[in-house]
DNA sequence: GTACGTGCAAAAATTTTGCTTTAAT
DNA sequence: ATTAAAGCAAAATTTTTGCACGTAC
Protein backbone atom coordinates (compact mmCIF):
# COMPACT_ATOMS: atom_id res chain seq x y z
CA UNK A 1 0.00 0.00 0.00
CA UNK A 2 1.17 3.72 -0.77
CA UNK A 3 0.87 6.42 1.90
CA UNK A 4 2.89 8.57 0.70
CA UNK A 5 2.51 10.44 -3.03
CA UNK A 6 4.24 12.40 -4.47
CA UNK A 7 3.80 16.11 -4.87
CA UNK A 8 1.66 17.78 -7.74
CA UNK A 9 4.54 19.69 -9.18
CA UNK A 10 6.76 16.47 -9.22
CA UNK A 11 3.93 14.20 -10.87
CA UNK A 12 3.34 17.11 -13.12
CA UNK A 13 6.73 17.25 -14.05
CA UNK A 14 7.10 13.61 -14.83
CA UNK A 15 4.63 13.22 -17.05
CA UNK A 16 5.44 15.81 -19.44
CA UNK A 17 8.63 14.53 -19.00
CA UNK A 18 7.09 11.12 -19.96
CA UNK A 19 5.73 12.38 -23.03
CA UNK A 20 8.57 14.14 -24.66
CA UNK A 21 10.56 10.81 -24.01
CA UNK A 22 7.81 8.85 -25.75
CA UNK A 23 7.59 11.58 -28.89
CA UNK A 24 11.59 11.06 -28.85
CA UNK A 25 11.46 7.35 -28.95
CA UNK A 26 8.61 6.85 -31.54
CA UNK A 27 7.04 5.59 -28.45
CA UNK A 28 3.05 5.22 -29.24
CA UNK A 29 0.93 6.53 -26.63
CA UNK A 30 -1.23 3.84 -25.77
CA UNK A 31 -3.75 3.54 -22.48
CA UNK A 32 -1.68 0.52 -20.60
CA UNK A 33 1.81 2.65 -21.16
CA UNK A 34 -0.21 5.78 -19.57
CA UNK A 35 -1.70 4.05 -16.84
CA UNK A 36 1.26 1.99 -15.85
CA UNK A 37 3.41 5.42 -16.28
CA UNK A 38 1.31 7.28 -14.09
CA UNK A 39 0.94 4.74 -11.48
CA UNK A 40 5.11 5.64 -11.55
CA UNK A 41 4.69 9.11 -11.57
CA UNK A 42 3.11 8.75 -8.16
CA UNK A 43 5.14 6.27 -6.40
CA UNK A 44 7.30 6.61 -3.44
CA UNK A 45 7.41 2.44 -2.71
CA UNK A 46 9.58 1.46 -5.70
CA UNK A 47 6.86 -1.57 -7.29
CA UNK A 48 8.30 -4.65 -8.40
CA UNK A 49 6.12 -5.38 -11.94
CA UNK A 50 3.48 -7.02 -9.83
CA UNK A 51 3.00 -4.35 -7.34
CA UNK A 52 2.46 -2.06 -10.50
CA UNK A 53 0.10 -4.91 -12.39
CA UNK A 54 -2.09 -5.03 -8.73
CA UNK A 55 -2.42 -1.20 -8.96
CA UNK A 56 -3.08 -0.45 -12.60
CA UNK A 57 -5.44 -3.38 -12.63
CA UNK A 58 -8.26 -0.59 -10.99
CA UNK A 59 -7.57 1.20 -14.57
CA UNK A 60 -7.70 -1.70 -16.56
CA UNK A 61 -8.70 -5.10 -15.42
CA UNK A 62 -7.40 -6.84 -18.45
CA UNK A 63 -4.00 -5.66 -18.18
CA UNK A 64 -1.93 -8.65 -18.58
CA UNK A 65 1.26 -9.00 -16.44
CA UNK A 66 3.57 -9.44 -19.01
CA UNK A 67 2.59 -5.80 -20.46
CA UNK A 68 3.58 -4.37 -17.60
CA UNK A 69 6.85 -6.32 -17.71
CA UNK A 70 7.48 -5.33 -20.92
CA UNK A 71 6.59 -1.51 -20.91
CA UNK A 72 9.00 -1.14 -17.84
CA UNK A 73 11.80 -2.27 -19.92
CA UNK A 74 10.90 0.04 -22.38
CA UNK A 75 10.58 2.69 -19.83
CA UNK A 76 14.11 1.73 -18.88
CA UNK A 77 15.72 1.43 -21.96
CA UNK A 78 14.14 5.38 -22.60
CA UNK A 79 15.67 6.30 -18.85
CA UNK A 80 12.34 7.55 -17.84
CA UNK A 81 12.51 4.90 -14.89
CA UNK A 82 15.52 2.75 -13.01
CA UNK A 83 15.92 -0.56 -11.72
CA UNK A 84 16.63 0.14 -8.40
CA UNK A 85 19.88 -1.54 -6.41
CA UNK A 86 18.30 -3.54 -4.02
CA UNK A 87 17.99 -7.04 -5.03
CA UNK A 88 15.03 -7.92 -2.96
CA UNK A 89 14.44 -10.76 -5.38
CA UNK A 90 12.11 -9.08 -7.82
CA UNK A 91 13.31 -5.91 -9.56
CA UNK A 92 12.10 -2.79 -8.03
CA UNK A 93 11.79 0.33 -10.20
CA UNK A 94 11.89 4.12 -9.66
CA UNK A 95 10.64 7.01 -11.65
CA UNK A 96 12.55 9.48 -10.03
CA UNK A 97 14.79 11.54 -11.57
CA UNK A 98 16.21 14.00 -9.43
CA UNK A 99 19.30 12.38 -7.67
CA UNK A 100 18.74 10.61 -4.47
CA UNK A 101 19.83 7.50 -2.82
CA UNK A 102 18.64 4.20 -1.09
CA UNK A 103 18.27 2.75 2.19
CA UNK A 104 16.80 -0.77 2.13
CA UNK A 105 15.56 -2.37 4.96
CA UNK A 106 16.96 -6.35 5.15
CA UNK A 107 14.08 -7.02 7.56
CA UNK A 108 10.90 -5.61 5.29
CA UNK A 109 12.52 -5.11 1.87
CA UNK A 110 11.30 -1.84 2.11
CA UNK A 111 13.42 0.94 0.15
CA UNK A 112 13.65 4.20 1.22
CA UNK A 113 14.83 7.36 -0.35
CA UNK A 114 17.09 10.15 0.94
CA UNK A 115 19.01 12.94 -0.45
CA UNK A 116 23.10 13.20 0.27
CA UNK A 117 23.89 16.26 -1.82
CA UNK A 118 27.37 15.90 0.08
CA UNK A 119 27.66 12.41 -1.54
CA UNK A 120 27.47 14.73 -4.79
CA UNK A 121 30.06 17.08 -3.97
CA UNK A 122 32.95 14.02 -2.89
CA UNK A 123 34.83 13.56 -6.61
CA UNK A 124 35.11 9.35 -7.89
CA UNK A 125 38.69 8.03 -6.92
CA UNK A 126 40.96 8.26 -10.20
CA UNK A 127 40.49 3.96 -9.85
CA UNK A 128 36.43 4.73 -11.16
CA UNK A 129 37.87 6.22 -13.51
CA UNK A 130 40.05 3.88 -14.88
CA UNK A 131 37.61 1.10 -15.21
CA UNK A 132 35.57 2.64 -17.30
CA UNK A 133 32.82 5.54 -18.24
CA UNK A 134 30.69 6.12 -15.37
CA UNK A 135 27.12 7.31 -16.02
CA UNK A 136 25.80 7.03 -13.05
CA UNK A 137 26.59 7.17 -9.29
CA UNK A 138 24.72 6.04 -6.02
CA UNK A 139 24.79 5.07 -2.53
CA UNK A 140 23.50 2.21 -0.98
CA UNK A 141 22.34 1.39 2.61
CA UNK A 142 21.34 -1.33 4.33
CA UNK A 143 20.17 -1.51 7.76
CA UNK A 144 16.64 -2.30 9.74
CA UNK A 145 14.37 0.17 9.13
CA UNK A 146 12.09 2.39 12.31
CA UNK A 147 9.12 0.32 11.54
CA UNK A 148 11.05 -2.90 12.58
CA UNK A 149 12.96 -1.72 14.89
CA UNK A 150 10.09 -0.49 16.69
CA UNK A 151 8.00 -4.01 16.18
CA UNK A 152 11.23 -6.17 17.52
CA UNK A 153 11.70 -3.22 20.19
CA UNK A 154 7.92 -4.11 21.44
CA UNK A 155 7.75 -7.43 22.89
CA UNK B 1 36.84 -17.46 -16.04
CA UNK B 2 39.22 -16.04 -13.52
CA UNK B 3 42.20 -13.67 -14.92
CA UNK B 4 42.80 -12.35 -11.75
CA UNK B 5 43.54 -13.99 -8.49
CA UNK B 6 43.57 -12.95 -4.95
CA UNK B 7 46.85 -12.07 -3.18
CA UNK B 8 48.03 -14.83 -0.96
CA UNK B 9 47.55 -13.10 2.57
CA UNK B 10 44.01 -11.61 2.04
CA UNK B 11 43.31 -15.39 1.00
CA UNK B 12 44.80 -16.66 3.69
CA UNK B 13 42.78 -14.26 6.19
CA UNK B 14 39.49 -15.15 4.35
CA UNK B 15 40.11 -18.47 4.84
CA UNK B 16 41.08 -18.02 8.55
CA UNK B 17 38.04 -15.83 9.22
CA UNK B 18 36.23 -18.54 7.14
CA UNK B 19 37.24 -21.35 9.83
CA UNK B 20 36.52 -19.14 13.03
CA UNK B 21 33.18 -18.07 11.61
CA UNK B 22 31.97 -21.83 11.13
CA UNK B 23 33.27 -22.71 15.21
CA UNK B 24 31.17 -19.65 16.15
CA UNK B 25 28.14 -20.67 13.77
CA UNK B 26 27.96 -24.24 14.75
CA UNK B 27 28.70 -25.45 11.18
CA UNK B 28 30.14 -28.44 10.22
CA UNK B 29 33.61 -28.36 7.81
CA UNK B 30 31.93 -30.04 5.19
CA UNK B 31 34.35 -30.70 2.05
CA UNK B 32 31.49 -28.88 -0.09
CA UNK B 33 31.81 -25.69 2.19
CA UNK B 34 35.69 -25.62 2.47
CA UNK B 35 34.96 -25.76 -1.44
CA UNK B 36 32.77 -23.58 -2.21
CA UNK B 37 34.43 -20.82 -0.37
CA UNK B 38 37.54 -21.53 -1.27
CA UNK B 39 36.55 -20.70 -4.24
CA UNK B 40 34.83 -17.62 -3.35
CA UNK B 41 38.09 -16.24 -1.10
CA UNK B 42 39.98 -16.56 -4.42
CA UNK B 43 37.69 -14.94 -6.13
CA UNK B 44 37.36 -11.23 -7.89
CA UNK B 45 34.63 -12.03 -10.44
CA UNK B 46 31.92 -12.05 -7.76
CA UNK B 47 30.35 -15.45 -8.94
CA UNK B 48 26.68 -16.56 -9.07
CA UNK B 49 25.45 -19.56 -7.99
CA UNK B 50 25.49 -20.87 -11.17
CA UNK B 51 29.60 -19.87 -11.95
CA UNK B 52 30.48 -21.65 -8.35
CA UNK B 53 28.65 -24.41 -8.87
CA UNK B 54 30.58 -24.82 -12.24
CA UNK B 55 33.92 -24.45 -10.98
CA UNK B 56 33.49 -26.54 -7.88
CA UNK B 57 32.30 -29.09 -9.85
CA UNK B 58 36.42 -29.72 -10.86
CA UNK B 59 36.73 -30.71 -7.08
CA UNK B 60 33.70 -32.14 -6.51
CA UNK B 61 32.01 -33.45 -10.28
CA UNK B 62 28.72 -35.15 -8.11
CA UNK B 63 27.79 -31.47 -6.34
CA UNK B 64 24.36 -30.11 -6.65
CA UNK B 65 23.26 -26.73 -7.80
CA UNK B 66 21.00 -26.36 -4.81
CA UNK B 67 23.85 -27.24 -1.89
CA UNK B 68 25.62 -24.57 -3.64
CA UNK B 69 22.46 -21.92 -3.40
CA UNK B 70 22.26 -23.21 0.60
CA UNK B 71 25.80 -22.99 0.82
CA UNK B 72 25.80 -18.89 -0.04
CA UNK B 73 23.06 -18.26 2.00
CA UNK B 74 24.32 -19.75 4.99
CA UNK B 75 27.57 -18.45 4.01
CA UNK B 76 25.40 -14.80 3.79
CA UNK B 77 23.66 -15.22 6.94
CA UNK B 78 26.97 -15.80 9.05
CA UNK B 79 28.44 -12.64 7.17
CA UNK B 80 31.32 -14.30 5.51
CA UNK B 81 30.10 -12.80 2.64
CA UNK B 82 27.83 -10.75 1.07
CA UNK B 83 25.37 -10.65 -2.10
CA UNK B 84 26.24 -7.89 -4.20
CA UNK B 85 23.63 -4.63 -5.35
CA UNK B 86 23.80 -5.51 -8.90
CA UNK B 87 20.60 -6.85 -10.28
CA UNK B 88 21.98 -8.72 -13.36
CA UNK B 89 19.12 -11.17 -12.98
CA UNK B 90 21.42 -13.24 -11.18
CA UNK B 91 22.53 -12.75 -7.25
CA UNK B 92 26.39 -12.32 -7.36
CA UNK B 93 28.32 -12.80 -4.25
CA UNK B 94 31.45 -11.40 -3.33
CA UNK B 95 33.83 -12.58 -0.17
CA UNK B 96 35.46 -9.33 0.53
CA UNK B 97 35.35 -8.24 3.44
CA UNK B 98 37.32 -4.57 3.51
CA UNK B 99 35.38 -1.34 2.56
CA UNK B 100 34.68 -1.11 -1.60
CA UNK B 101 32.76 -0.46 -3.74
CA UNK B 102 30.94 -1.57 -7.41
CA UNK B 103 31.59 -0.51 -11.07
CA UNK B 104 28.80 -2.41 -12.92
CA UNK B 105 29.02 -2.28 -16.49
CA UNK B 106 25.57 -2.46 -17.71
CA UNK B 107 26.76 -4.01 -21.22
CA UNK B 108 28.74 -6.80 -20.14
CA UNK B 109 27.42 -7.05 -16.27
CA UNK B 110 31.02 -7.41 -15.12
CA UNK B 111 31.15 -6.33 -11.37
CA UNK B 112 34.59 -4.35 -10.71
CA UNK B 113 35.69 -3.48 -7.36
CA UNK B 114 36.95 -0.54 -6.53
CA UNK B 115 37.93 1.39 -3.05
CA UNK B 116 37.03 4.62 -2.65
CA UNK B 117 38.45 6.03 0.86
CA UNK B 118 36.92 9.48 0.38
CA UNK B 119 33.37 8.10 1.06
CA UNK B 120 34.61 6.26 3.71
CA UNK B 121 34.98 9.33 5.33
CA UNK B 122 31.89 11.45 5.04
CA UNK B 123 29.26 11.40 7.00
CA UNK B 124 25.99 10.17 6.27
CA UNK B 125 22.83 12.86 6.07
CA UNK B 126 20.74 13.23 9.29
CA UNK B 127 17.61 12.18 6.74
CA UNK B 128 19.39 7.98 6.92
CA UNK B 129 20.00 8.23 10.19
CA UNK B 130 16.14 9.13 10.38
CA UNK B 131 15.07 5.94 8.16
CA UNK B 132 16.77 3.57 10.51
CA UNK B 133 19.79 1.85 12.01
CA UNK B 134 22.03 1.22 9.18
CA UNK B 135 24.62 -1.35 9.03
CA UNK B 136 26.39 -1.68 5.68
CA UNK B 137 26.75 1.68 3.04
CA UNK B 138 28.39 1.39 -0.27
CA UNK B 139 28.95 3.26 -3.62
CA UNK B 140 27.06 1.37 -6.57
CA UNK B 141 28.53 3.02 -9.91
CA UNK B 142 26.94 2.48 -13.41
CA UNK B 143 28.41 2.36 -16.52
CA UNK B 144 30.35 1.09 -19.61
CA UNK B 145 33.90 -0.67 -18.74
CA UNK B 146 37.00 -0.15 -20.57
CA UNK B 147 36.47 -3.43 -22.70
CA UNK B 148 33.01 -2.96 -24.09
CA UNK B 149 34.40 1.01 -24.48
CA UNK B 150 36.93 -0.41 -27.31
CA UNK B 151 35.17 -3.49 -28.40
CA UNK B 152 32.72 -0.79 -29.24
CA UNK B 153 35.11 1.96 -31.09
CA UNK B 154 36.79 -0.70 -32.84
CA UNK B 155 34.10 -0.83 -35.68
C1' DG C 1 -2.82 0.75 -44.07
C1' DT C 2 1.20 -0.28 -41.56
C1' DA C 3 3.97 -0.90 -37.87
C1' DC C 4 4.06 -1.32 -33.23
C1' DG C 5 1.85 -2.93 -28.92
C1' DT C 6 -1.04 -6.12 -26.29
C1' DG C 7 -2.87 -10.45 -24.53
C1' DC C 8 -2.51 -15.15 -24.11
C1' DA C 9 -0.13 -19.17 -23.24
C1' DA C 10 3.85 -21.48 -22.89
C1' DA C 11 8.64 -21.70 -21.73
C1' DA C 12 12.89 -20.26 -19.72
C1' DA C 13 15.60 -18.99 -15.97
C1' DT C 14 16.49 -18.62 -11.14
C1' DT C 15 15.76 -19.96 -6.56
C1' DT C 16 13.47 -22.63 -2.84
C1' DT C 17 11.71 -26.77 -0.48
C1' DG C 18 10.48 -31.72 1.27
C1' DC C 19 12.35 -35.82 1.96
C1' DT C 20 15.86 -39.47 2.23
C1' DT C 21 20.58 -40.60 2.60
C1' DT C 22 25.20 -39.38 4.03
C1' DA C 23 28.68 -37.49 6.85
C1' DA C 24 30.67 -34.52 10.70
C1' DT C 25 31.04 -33.94 15.54
C1' DA D 1 24.73 -41.63 18.49
C1' DT D 2 23.08 -37.25 17.21
C1' DT D 3 22.39 -33.70 14.44
C1' DA D 4 23.37 -31.04 10.59
C1' DA D 5 24.27 -31.14 5.70
C1' DA D 6 24.07 -33.11 0.94
C1' DG D 7 21.70 -34.94 -2.94
C1' DC D 8 17.73 -35.61 -5.59
C1' DA D 9 13.57 -34.27 -7.54
C1' DA D 10 9.89 -31.41 -7.69
C1' DA D 11 7.85 -26.96 -7.12
C1' DA D 12 7.64 -22.06 -6.70
C1' DT D 13 8.88 -17.64 -8.28
C1' DT D 14 10.25 -14.28 -11.53
C1' DT D 15 10.95 -13.01 -16.15
C1' DT D 16 11.00 -13.76 -21.22
C1' DT D 17 9.18 -15.12 -25.74
C1' DG D 18 6.28 -16.56 -30.07
C1' DC D 19 2.30 -15.73 -32.22
C1' DA D 20 -2.29 -13.84 -33.38
C1' DC D 21 -5.10 -9.97 -32.82
C1' DG D 22 -5.89 -5.06 -31.89
C1' DT D 23 -4.82 -0.17 -31.92
C1' DA D 24 -2.18 4.35 -32.49
C1' DC D 25 -0.31 6.96 -35.92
Amino acid sequence: MQLITVPDDVYNRRIRRFESACRDNGLKMTHQRMVIFRDLARSTDHPSAEMVHGRVRRDIPTISLDTVYRTLTTFEKCGLIFRVQAEAGQARYDAGLEPHHHFVCTECKTIYDFVWSEFERVALPDAAGNIGHVQEKQAVLKGICRKCLDRAGSH
